[in-house]
This record gives structure tokens, sequence and C-alpha cells, in this order.
DNA sequence: TTAGGGTTAG
């Protein structure tokens, strides 16, 4: 009977059709020998119960240990190793290689004290598993006892314990980094100096073993090194397979170098590789960092069955690009096919809400999130603290933030850059300086997030300490943006001659967008002389941007000087440049209304405008009086101003009134800043109406209530 | 024994 079914039909063997006791055993007998038969958890348990029946158990438990843990079933694995009187080392090695396999880590390692205990000597099947716990655990103390265990058992020379010991370092090299929070490593970081050692010894090495090496170069940021060791595989007369190229696309997508990528994409459809899983996630990913995302697009959709990994890719590419709307596309084009999301798919979307200022979508995923049990991740958290403060909600930013079990660089950034957005400074200082002894050092961004908070508040002596802490403390190289930052705190705080020093004596060359914050504070503070300067500067860099003719032309209005705005009008003119449409937008029950200066298109237009003239009547009589001072220039929208709100964000306040009940805070945002005249209508506006207007134009957020501003001091 | 996707800014 044995004879017959492991020749004729082994499958059939392993469903037990039979009653015959006879039968019964001489089948089970063959599946002991092969328990691969055995492959679903229903089968084994199946087979148990016969084994239970036709043997005495005690003899038969460790094959039964070995099916269950091939299955990764830990829960009946255990039960089966305490039923062995005395567990061999195969069975010791089941468990423990069963244990890393699901994860379980620091289980798996005490399994191996155990097993050392009853003295049973490591061998080259279970090194390589306990070797990846402690890369996992970043264990490095205990990873380097078990190197010299390799070393004293004689395993060093084989080839599987030393690809896991070269894995091993390359992974510890990263965390050692972490750990020495104050101090650069070097760029040929003592770990990869291991691995070199290993690697360079060995004398046998295989396609794992090449790529371990290049994976950890590209860990510690070598990309060259690790770009040159593929080249040397292939000397070597060993092929890249996807491992290898989906290890160093990475390189490409952080360089930016989508030629280099194509290349790799290139070579990868030629051996036959592009339909790899893992490959797909990694060119929708470099494509979409070389901003290529039409790219990442066609390579998803040649995917035949993408897995969660590769929509996640796309859903993060589609909201890196600014793709929001096929983000969202995608993520219901997920939970159509029944694939749950994960974290990554929230931390990855996220952001589209914060971009949006969609408060309504955000409060959708939030509630995903707590259903799905993702409200303890640090990135998902992150995501809620940045789109809550985006959106609006500094409060429930703050609620969130103050609950995280764990903070880490983000998180405190997205916090402290909320309060900077949104008004109070003190608030941003204080959590800077608690991150300094929290968290450690804090990276550019998290610099530029405390520069943005003093430049908005005026605080110029903090600014200044800051920046110079950034390069004395830290050593970090300040770029554009925080130079930006204080040249703003100091234009802000009307200290013009000083801020256009420091712009001059930038070490990198100052960007139009840099003088243009020295153009603003100028109009601002009506200085037509500095003003020109730093015109000058820009119409260099950026000659056909219509913004800044537009300023200069106000300041020269504004100062009496006709005849030079209306020559810089006419420059415009001759420019062929056009004042770009402001806009804002609104959400009113789940819904995005939009509205351009002047725009007479919503359906409710006339009764905005109702409703306006009801409204101006009233802040009239507390006291408003309309200023146009930046529309001198066009009586035609003067016109419009004094007799109807064409100012997109009035349009938007008014129709935000009428379409709620009395009460409720009204949020909208405003693509470029809003106008003096308005952010004062707006003021008056919040205390007739009793309401709290919260706006948020390209700058920052302004809270209006009760005739005040979280800005008041600001212009 | 090795590989892919994530949060802050721009």
């Amino acid at each position: 009977m044995e004879k017959w079914f492991s020749r004729k039909n082994r499958r059939e063997a392993s469903s037990f059709q039979t009653n015959s006791t006879a039968a019964t055993k001489s089948i089970t007998k063959s599946l002991l020998q092969n328990p691969c038969l055995i492959n679903s958890q229903s089968r084994a348990k199946q087979f148990h119960a016969q084994l239970l029946k036709c043997y005495s158990f005690p003899s038969s438990s460790s094959s039964i240990l070995i099916i269950y843990c091939r299955l990764r079933l830990l829960h009946e694995s255990f039960r089966a190793f305490s039923t062995i009187p005395s567990p061999s080392r195969s069975s010791w090695s089941s468990l423990i290689s069963c244990s890393v396999a699901s994860g379980l880590f620091p289980l798996s390692l005490s399994l191996f004290h155990r097993m050392r205990a009853f003295g049973f000597p490591p061998n080259r099947r279970l090194l390589p598993n306990v070797l990846k716990s402690c890369a996992s655990l970043r264990n490095y103390k205990f990873g380097e006892s078990l190197h010299a265990c390799a070393i004293s058992f004689g395993l060093d020379s084989d080839l599987y314990t030393t690809n896991a010991l070269m894995n091993l370092y390359c992974k510890l090299g990263g965390w050692q980094k972490e750990l020495n929070l104050f101090e650069e490593m070097p760029k040929t970081s003592s770990s990869m100096d291991s691995v070199r050692k290993l690697f360079h010894e060995m004398t046998e090495r295989d396609v794992v073993s090449w790529n371990t090496v290049i994976g950890g170069n590209v860990e510690h940021g070598l990309y060259e090194e690790a770009l040159s060791m593929v080249k040397e595989m292939t000397s070597a007369g060993l092929r890249p397979d996807s491992f290898t190229l989906s290890t160093v696309l990475p390189i490409f997508a952080e360089v930016v170098n989508a030629k280099k990528g194509k290349e790799i994409h290139c070579y990868s459809v030629r051996s036959g590789l592009d339909i790899e899983m893992f490959m797909g996630s990694s060119l929708i990913d470099m494509y979409a960092k070389c901003t290529m995302v039409e790219y990442s697009y066609r390579v998803m959709s040649r995917l035949a069955n993408p897995d969660a990994v590769s929509w996640n890719s796309i859903i993060a590419a589609s909201v890196q690009n600014g793709r929001f709307d096929e983000g969202f596309r995608f993520f219901r084009e997920m939970l159509g096919l029944k694939l749950k999301p994960m974290a990554v798919t929230f931390s990855c979307l996220m952001p589209a809400c914060a971009h949006l200022t969609s408060l309504h979508l955000g409060k959708q995923l939030h509630g995903y999130i707590i259903r799905g049990g993702f409200d303890g991740n640090v990135f998902v958290e992150s995501a809620l603290v940045d789109m809550y403060a985006k959106c609006g909600n500094i409060c429930v930013a703050r609620r969130i933030f103050d609950a995280m079990p764990s903070l880490d660089m983000v998180s405190w950034t997205a916090m402290i850059m909320g309060y900077a957005l949104h008004g109070p400074a003190h608030e941003a200082l204080c959590l800077f300086r608690r991150m300094e002894m929290e968290n450690g050092k804090p990276n550019y961004v998290a610099f530029l997030a405390v520069l943005t908070a003093c430049s908005h508040a005026k605080l110029v002596d903090d600014a200044k300490n800051f920046f110079d802490s950034m390069t004395k403390d830290y050593g970090i190289t300040p770029c554009l943006e925080h130079y930006a930052a204080v040249a703003d705190a100091l234009g802000r705080a009307g200290k013009l001659e000083e801020a256009y020093e420091f712009i001059s004596k930038m070490h990198i060359k100052p960007t139009a967008a840099v003088w243009s914050i020295l153009l603003g504070a100028c109009s601002v503070h009506k200085n037509a002389k500095l003003a020109e300067k730093a015109a000058k500067k820009i119409f260099e860099l950026e000659p056909m941007d219509p913004g800044p003719h537009l300023i200069l032309s106000n300041i020269y209005s504004a100062a009496g000087k006709w005849k030079d705005a209306a020559e810089i009008r006419t420059i415009m003119r001759r420019k062929g440049l056009k004042k770009q449409p402001a806009c804002s937008w609104i959400e009113i029950k789940n819904k995005v209304h939009g509205f351009v200066a002047h725009d007479t298109s919503h359906p409710c237009y006339f009764k905005i405008i109702e409703a306006w003239e009801a409204l101006k009547d009233q802040i009239r009589r507390e006291g408003y009086v309309p200023n146009t001072d930046d529309v001198l220039h066009d009586i035609e929208e003067e016109q419009k101003i004094a007799n109807l709100c064409g100012h997109s964000e009035r349009l938007a306040l008014v129709f935000g009134i009428i379409s709620t009940p009395p009460g409720t805070t009204i949020r909208l945002t405003k693509n470029i800043r809003v106008c003096v005249d308005c952010h004062t209508a707006i003021k008056f506006i919040s205390k007739v109406v009793g309401r709290e207007i919260i706006v948020r134009d390209l700058n920052r957020f302004h809270h209006f209530k009760d005739n005040r501003c979280s800005c008041d001091d600001f212009w």
C-alpha cells in the first residue's frame, strides 16, 4: 500500500480516504516520511488526529512538530514540543525557526538560550535564524557573541552563516548611527568595515552574499560603492536578480536620477524580472520620487496581481506628486478589491487631506484609522497631527500629539509647524526646547518649523539665535528656507536694511522667492527705495512673474509715485503679464465650494451679494472703513470691491455664514495671502456675526474672533 | 541567509 501511493498518487494519500486501520497506518507512516505533503492547517490537524490513533504519540511527536513548524502554526508547534520528553537539537531548531518566521524574535532568542543550556551546539541551519532575530531586535551585544560562537564552532566559514552575519552588521550599523544622535558618523562606518572584512575573507560567495553587501552600502548612503559592486558581481559571473535590482532602485529615487532608474527598468524587462512584485513597487516609487508619476501609473497598470505594497506605493506616488484625486481613487479601488488598508496606507493618504484642507476627508480617514486600530502608529499619528493642524484644528492636533505613546522628529516637527502656522509662537518655541531635551538632535525641518514660528511672531532675536545654533551646535548648514525665515522675521519687524544685508550676505545665491520676502516687507512698511532694489533683483531672476511687478506698482501708488506705478503697468502689458486669479474655497456639508475673485458663477451668488450688503452696513456701523490701498491701480476692481464683495475670501466667507447655523466655526482657505482690507473686514465680521472664523492663506492661519485676529500685529 | 511602500519641509 505504502509503495502504491508513493508511486502512484501521493496527494490522494494525504486525504486519508480509507477506513481500514491497516491502510491508515500505512499511509500515516509514509506521510511521516514525506511531511511536505501536508500543506494546510486543517490537513495537519487531521493528520495529527490520525497519528494519535495509530502510534504511541511521543515517538512521532517530533514529526508532527516539524509539520506544524513548517506551516508556521506556532501555538500547535509549542503544544507538540511540550509533549516531547527529551527534545532533540532538530526539535529546538524547528521551534526557533518557526518563532523567527512568525516575527517573535525575543521568544526565539530565549529558546536559543534554553537550547544552549541543554548543551546543544548551534548548527548552520539555526545560526542564521538567530542572527536574523538579533538584527531585528537591534541586539548588538548578543549579535557579537553569536559571531564569537560561530567562530568557536567552526561555522564562520559557512556561507549561510556568513551571509547572515554580514546582514546583521549592515543593519546594526544603522542602529548605532541612530544612537549617536549628537555625533556625525564617518561615511564608512565601522559596521561596514566589518562587513567588508567578512566579505573579502569569504572563500565562496553567492548572489545573497553580494546582495547583502550591496544593500548594506545602500543603507549607509554609499551609493557609488553599491553600484560598482553590482558591476563587480556581474564580472564575477553572477547575474543580478530581483533582490539586487530592488535594492539599488531606491538610490535613483533618492538622487532623483530617472535616466539611471530607467536603465534598471529596461534591464529588468530584458531579464524578465519586471513582473516580480518587489520590482513593481520599487519602480513605482522610483518614478514617483523622480516626479514621473505617469510612469508609476504605467508600471502599476502592468502588474498582474498587485499586492498591498504595490497599492500603497501607487497611493504614495500620487499624493507625493500632488495627484490627490488619484490617490483617493486608488484607495477606493484597493478597498473595492477587499484589500485591507494598512497603517502605511493612511500615512500615505493623510497628507492629501492636509493639502486639500479637507477636514471632512481627514475625519473620515481618522475614523478608518481608529476602527482598524492603527492609532498607535507613529507615522499615522504624525500625519494626523499635521492634518488637523493644516485643516485649522490646532487643539485636536495637540490632543493627539499629547496622547502619542512615542514621539519622533517628525511628530515634534509637525506639531511645532502647526503652532508656527497658527500663531502661538511661544508654544512652538517651548515644544522645540522640549524636543531638544527629550528627542535629541533636531533636523533641518525642525529648525525650519521653529524659525517659521519666530518669523510670524516677529521674534527677531530668537530667530537669530536658532539660526546660529543650527550650525554651531548641530552642524546643520542652513538652506534657502532657513535664510528666508530669518529674512522674513527681520522684514516683519521692520528691520528692512538689516534684512537686505542678511540676504546679500547669504552663502548661497538668494532666489527670487527670498528677495520677494523683502519686497513684501517693504510694501507693508512702505519703503519704496529698498523695494526698488529688491524688485530689481527679482526681475533679473524671474522677469515673467507678475506678482512682484504688481507689488512694486502698488508701493509706488501708495507713495504717490503715480508715474512710476504707471510705468510698471506698461512694462507688464508689454511683457503680457496678468495678475494671477485669487481663489478661496470652503467646505460646506462635505462639499467644497470654490470662488475666484469677482466670481458670479456660484448658484448662490445673488444671495451672497444680498448678505454682504447687510453685513457691510453692520460692520461700517462698528467702525469698519474700507481700505483700498492695494488696488488703487485698478479702478474697475476698486469699484467692484466698493459695490460688491469681489475678493474671493469674502465671497467664500459670506457663503459660509449664510449656509451654516449661527455660531458654527467657519474655515476657509485662500491660495495667496489674505488682503489687508479683507483682514480688517473679517475681524469686524467675526464680531457682528458672533462666529470664530479661521482662514488659511498661503503663509499661515488667521483665527478671527470678536473683532480680533491671532496675528493682530502681523501687518 | 538578501530586496519593495509611510509622517514634518519643498
